[in-house]
DNA sequence: ATCTTGCTTTGATCCTGATCAATGTCAGTG
DNA sequence: CACTGACATTGATCAGGATCAAAGCAAGAT
């Protein structure tokens, strides 16, 4: 929490802090590398890779939101992440997708090419670390996820998901989450319930029952108030003393 | 699959590929290295260290085998990661143990003190590449495995399980996991249970129901015989062609 | 205005896996 | 040997979420 202030050359949220090809950096001054970064747009809904394809970029999400997910042949999917503004798409030093990675709100991507990008990782370390940090990250992140897929109930999955999407748009706008809240709701019924190993009539009776509580607010179908945070908390079944704040 | 003689000095599965701290290499050789690195052994049963506690180390698992799981105040329990030997415990940069690990089997560690490790890492950067390509893959198995936790059934989830434990022995024992294989079975059906999201009583039933099947033999409890793997795959509901053969 | 179309809600019923409970198995011990 | 205690199996019943089905709703298209 160093309050230092906001530098356009080093905006802290992409893993490569390097005035040359900081991902949200006054794109239009970087044209001259074009060889090595672009940006790209796709629409809601378009995939940006599918499994087992070949990769030859890595990206950082600069707007909108995409999904990383799995799919078994008989139609079952789940989603294995969920990628927002600052998140890293990709792995250095492999050839293939591991998973699909699809669009839910229109998306830009500011794109590296690999190679480039590998030869800069490796003159230039930090980029490793920061990269491995994030990695650790995601890997924390995926196993606590595991707890909620494994563990807990329709009620506090919803409350989960709800609550991780509440934190990550506060986080976004820099301001801390807070009571008296509201935010966009990304996902349909049916991406929230792939999220979260549910159906989609699951999903809707329970942010219903939810809303029964007064645990939420809806303002039509998307946008969602949350007037009482520890409330919301107390949903998850997660240990309220041990929650980090983000 | 290079054939490549085993080299005591670098046995390849240990992440810090550095003739003075490779861990699996001659430990009564390098004594004098106590103040960096050190062996701790742990009898079945013992934890390792807690989530939240400080850890002053970074670990990579000798012989035996380990566990990492969450727990929910009520006592529902998730296991979010198995350690076999060759893989890596801790996070380089972080203060406190994310997750509990317990010691299933008799335990032996390698550990390294994190500052050493760490001031290591720093002036060897072949370290933090290798540490960033297996988090990556940890990453990978564990978005894997969020699909068998949220999509799959308790069938599935059995089979699943037990074709990883059979894929992971036979790369111990560096050889192809192929039919008429017979592996140990490591885990109680309660931490079978706590991995696969169920309860131990739809474990054992589940088992039984394969073994009815002749999908596994059970010599015992605990030795597992796969006549053939193709119908254990096929058990998994795992798409056949897309299997990585490891 | 009416019709589409995609998303969501709600209802009725079913089924998988959880829960509660009893019994079985086996290695270790006195 | 019988006794113990940990682990595993099996049975009976229950419930949470899935499945199947029918409307409801809102934004765009005709």
């Amino acid at each position: 929490m160093n309050d230092t202030s906001f530098n356009p050359r080093d905006c802290g949220t992409c893993p490569i802090r390097h005035r040359a090809v900081c991902s949200r950096c006054e794109p239009e001054e970087l044209d001259h590398l074009d060889d090595i970064k672009y940006y790209r747009t796709y629409e809601a809904g378009q995939p940006v890779i599918w499994a087992g394809d070949p990769m030859e970029f890595v990206a950082s999400v600069v707007t909108g939101i995409a999904t990383l997910s799995q799919t078994m042949e008989d139609g079952r999917t789940q989603m294995v992440g969920l990628l927002l503004p600052s998140d890293f798409i990709g792995r250095p030093g492999r050839e293939h997708a591991p998973f699909d990675v699809v669009a839910v709100t229109d998306l830009t991507l500011c794109c590296f090419r690999k190679k480039p990008f590998e030869s800069l990782m490796g003159s230039t370390p930090s980029i490793g670390g920061r990269l491995l940090q994030m990695t650790l990250d995601e890997l924390d992140s995926a196993r606590e996820w595991m707890l909620v897929l494994g563990r807990k109930t329709a009620r506090e999955k919803i409350a989960s998901l709800l609550l991780i999407i509440a934190r990550r748009d506060a986080a976004l706008h820099k301001r801390l989450p807070k009571d008296g809240m509201s935010f966009d709701l990304p996902l349909t019924r049916e991406a929230m319930a792939d999220y979260l190993g549910l159906t989609l009539e699951t999903v809707s009776r329970q942010i219903s029952a939810l809303k029964k509580s007064e645990v939420i607010n809806l303002q039509g179908k998307r946008q969602v108030h949350i007037p009482d945070l520890q409330k919301l908390i107390g949903e998850t079944g997660d240990d309220v003393d041990g929650g980090h704040i983000f």
